[in-house]
DNA sequence: GCCTAACCGAGACGGTACGTCACGTCTTAGA
DNA sequence: TCTAAGACGTGACGTACCGTCTCGGTTAGGC
């Protein structure tokens, strides 16, 4: 049971460098805990007093590495609610712009090998699998929620309609197209699954 | 390289064996090629011959389960089509009934170990993936792309539906809740799966 | 590469007297440096962090075993030059001494065992020889030089022999004797070698 | 147990001609069974079936190279007692030219090699070291041994002397030399060998 | 402003599994 | 019918990392 307050900030940070640098250069698999120390110039100890496993470090560095992004994008712009989506009153539009934003953020290499390498290691490790869903993946789809909501209240989706299954419709597949490799994406697909969504397989 | 004539079938049936049992039982993480060898009475030379990882064992292990399976199938039932979408005329009620029984088919833990190890496996290693979703997910898809043909046909899906992505909308949801335990899933769940994907979330 | 002061001393020793049990037991071809490491209690690695080979494991455990004996020796005895040959003024009968007391020594089965493999890994090994001539052998030739060096300056060794050459007319019969096998030895054969060596094998 | 009859002549040939290059090449460790056969083109069975290990095939396979080297020299020359001391009524001399032939010898990479290793295994596999010495070494030992007796009967040596014990004076230390490198050797030191066994060490 | 307890880097340790090599046995295709 | 080819079970090789454990050194908090 470490003491928190003597923790060497300048250590932490260095094992987040050298824990996504080394995801990134050599992937998930052949990157160790002892590649992370001797990268980071730290000891071994040092990495196993504050995490459990590696990917407990890339967990929280990949965390670390998201609110540095957040921070950087409050600091430019006012806005303080960066990340909710558009609502300019037409559903389909703000759906196929948030979409075609997600899949240009999906192609960004810096994000792909420790995120692609977190959700496969949450598949086989209930318990990061948990932390996972918990602080990546739920926050953004609430965010789907919210603005479904939004248009059940304008009368742009059936009030009977449960937002956090309706959203999967078309997070979903954009999210097994990306892990799976099932089939190439983009933009005219992001827009068909929206088209799709709201408004049926069955003629109207 | 080896020569495939002069294989031993003993050996190769032994470490299918040895390797789905390991995964059942210790988890595939915890399972190693020295484990299966040992378990299946079987040099690690042997294994290393055939295969170029324990993710490479454990696919052909499960696709070899399948087939049997397929056969045991085959061979009770006169029916040699065993496993295409039924087609009462009533699509909805017909998908509904196939992703009943998806359901009741993850909840196996029989194939629910391996198959989710395959999976993850199969994120982090693209050669496998690619023959993961090739040889194991295609196929079945295939078969709703034929029923929703069918129905396209009959006039219940509208002509310019592609059905390779249709079919996504309510598939994806469910593989999603299944290997990242987003949310649970039920027999409900994927009917309103299908009642969203058929209908739209538009008000009509 | 290692740091020799945090080196492990239970294991160095550990690792000596497994090797040697080893050797004695089962042979020098069986012993395998996994079996040292398993009877020391001890990581392969940190065997191969320490030793090239098991044959210079063994010559350490070997030079060893001489050092814990000859410090046991000077322990007991007030005698600080333990090791050189008497001089009784009577060149013959101190050579017979000293070859019948080689004799013995190298029927003792816990000497033969390691000393004869590592004569043997020797000759095929060129650094093991060297080491093994240098460390072991050269020093007690060396005795023989000293002896025969006074034998010539009492007046019983011609002066224009080298003593260099002249010991290995008695001890290299016997070398060969016990490493091959070629024919028995025994203290009649020893003092045999003697008497020839100085007396010559022409009529006087 | 095999059928000697139809024992192909030409893979016997074959293996010793592998066994040999792949000894001289790269060394008698490194030497593999299988290696000799692929070297061969010779299935491994076909070693088996004839040899208990790879130091039987290379011990045969030299004293193979020694016959033909004899059956050559028989061929040219109309000697048949090729191999013996000669006897010009000089005993030194006669050691003398015997034991540079000797160094010669010795000094062929061809014969080092193999011979060489055959020692050595020979130190430590007691059924290896029995036929080596028995087929390889007494033969040449017992030359001397007829040598020396005839000196005897000429009266230039001493009749009470053990010829087989004689011999070892200046053959083992050669012999050692050659084998544990403890020192070179050259003409000079065999001839001193000679004359220090003949005369002897002290004084006349 | 000093003391001292903690964290720090470094890395040796007992282990486990890796992927390779060669062993000696056994089977098979083809000459 | 015999042989080359080579797959097989076995076991050791030498390497890579695991997670634990010391070792000095440094560093910051409470006295």
């Amino acid at each position: 049971m470490p003491e928190p307050k003597r923790r060497s900030e300048k250590s932490r940070k260095a094992i987040y460098d050298a824990a996504l640098a080394l995801v990134a250069e050599i992937g998930y698999p052949r990157t160790t805990i002892e590649g992370i120390a001797a990268r980071a110039g730290v000891g071994k100890q040092t990495i196993y007093r504050w995490w459990n496993s590696k990917a407990d470090v890339l967990l929280e560095a990949f965390l670390d590495l998201g609110e540095q992004a957040e921070q950087a994008a409050r600091g430019e712009g006012a806005e303080p609610r960066q990340y909710a989506i558009p609502d300019t009153g037409d559903l389909a539009a703000d759906l196929k712009a948030v979409l075609r934003a997600t899949v240009d953020e999906l192609r960004d290499p810096k994000f792909e090998a420790p995120s692609r390498a977190l959700a496969a290691e949450g598949l086989v490790d209930a318990e990061l699998g948990r932390v996972f869903v918990a602080k990546l993946l739920e926050p953004s789809l609430q965010l789907y929620v919210d603005r479904l909501r939004a248009a059940q209240k304008a009368g742009q989706v059936r009030p009977e309609i449960d937002p956090r299954i309706a959203l999967e419709l078309f997070v979903s597949p954009l999210a097994q197209r990306w892990l799976q490799h099932t089939a190439p994406f983009s933009y005219a697909y992001t827009d068909t699954l929206v088209d799709y969504a709201l408004y049926g397989l069955a003629p109207r």
